[in-house]
DNA sequence: AATGAAATTGAGCCAAGGCTATAAAACCTT
DNA sequence: AAGGTTTTATAGCCTTGGCTCAATTTCATT
């Protein structure tokens, strides 16, 4: 048989904590692009973080202070943007558990595309015991 | 090879995609539980809605009447709240998906519980052709 | 060096999704 | 049938994460 029907707490637990995992998300995908741009273009502009999120110019910068407010990032006003070390080590964790979210999708059977179309939400909602079993599945 | 980079609108895409999904989720998930309500209560109370969910109870409120403006619930002061057809049906279809959801993560090796917990975010994000694939794979 | 263009910021708006405190309705129970 | 308890609803507040429009600062070009 599979197991006791989980009590309430355990199933209001749950949702709390899946609200909790989605108010980090949208910090992650900033400090991850961000990361991107300065491997890629040697900075990060708000520009060109807005453009990648898909959001206009003033809606990055209020991400960007929101950044910098938790310790992941820093900014001089009309500078580019730059990661502490918490926030490159949180792009670094980021990146890679994307990557194995996509390999696991495409290993099961997705299509490239679609993988990385649903890893971009599935990701942050792969905690650290499932991604250890990602990556176990993989081997 | 895998793949060329994605172009800067299609990663923008990416990112305004998993953001209407997550604006879609809760309402997925109340309309699940107020299913399972029903189904084993015969009825849904506000009450029992917001304990489920973790939430007070004007919370719950609140959400019942953004289900009803979008045509998913029907209620009555004071009385239970009820899934119309469209309702029903995304509830089905969310409850089915949630089953696969949880299988598959058990196939690749994360423990029930952990696996449970993971769906409650991941589900959402998985779309009708990664489902399919996961249906498959999971034959 | 001045000026026009481009990038960034700031102000102010909106909806969603939380909360607490309070009012009102429905329900038991005597 | 009255009165107290429980359940629902309303009001009002907060934060997040979008937006537009306007002001500012920087950059590039003449």
């Amino acid at each position: 048989m599979t197991q006791d029907s989980p009590s309430l707490a355990e199933m209001a637990d749950r949702f709390t904590h899946a609200r909790e995992v989605q108010s980090k998300a949208l910090l992650e995908d900033y400090v991850e692009m961000i990361g991107d741009l300065i491997a890629e273009l040697g900075e990060a502009r708000v520009a060109d973080i807005a453009a990648r999120m898909g959001v206009a110019q003033p809606t990055a910068t209020k991400a960007i202070s929101r950044l910098k407010r938790e310790g992941l990032a820093t900014s001089r006003p009309y500078r580019g943007v730059f990661l502490t070390d918490a926030g490159a080590a949180l792009a670094d964790k980021v990146r890679a558990r994307h990557r194995t979210v996509v390999a696991l999708l495409m290993a099961v059977g997705v299509p490239e595309e679609v993988a990385e179309q649903d890893a971009e939400g599935i990701e942050h909602h792969v905690s650290d015991r499932s991604l250890a079993a990602f990556e176990n599945f993989l081997r």
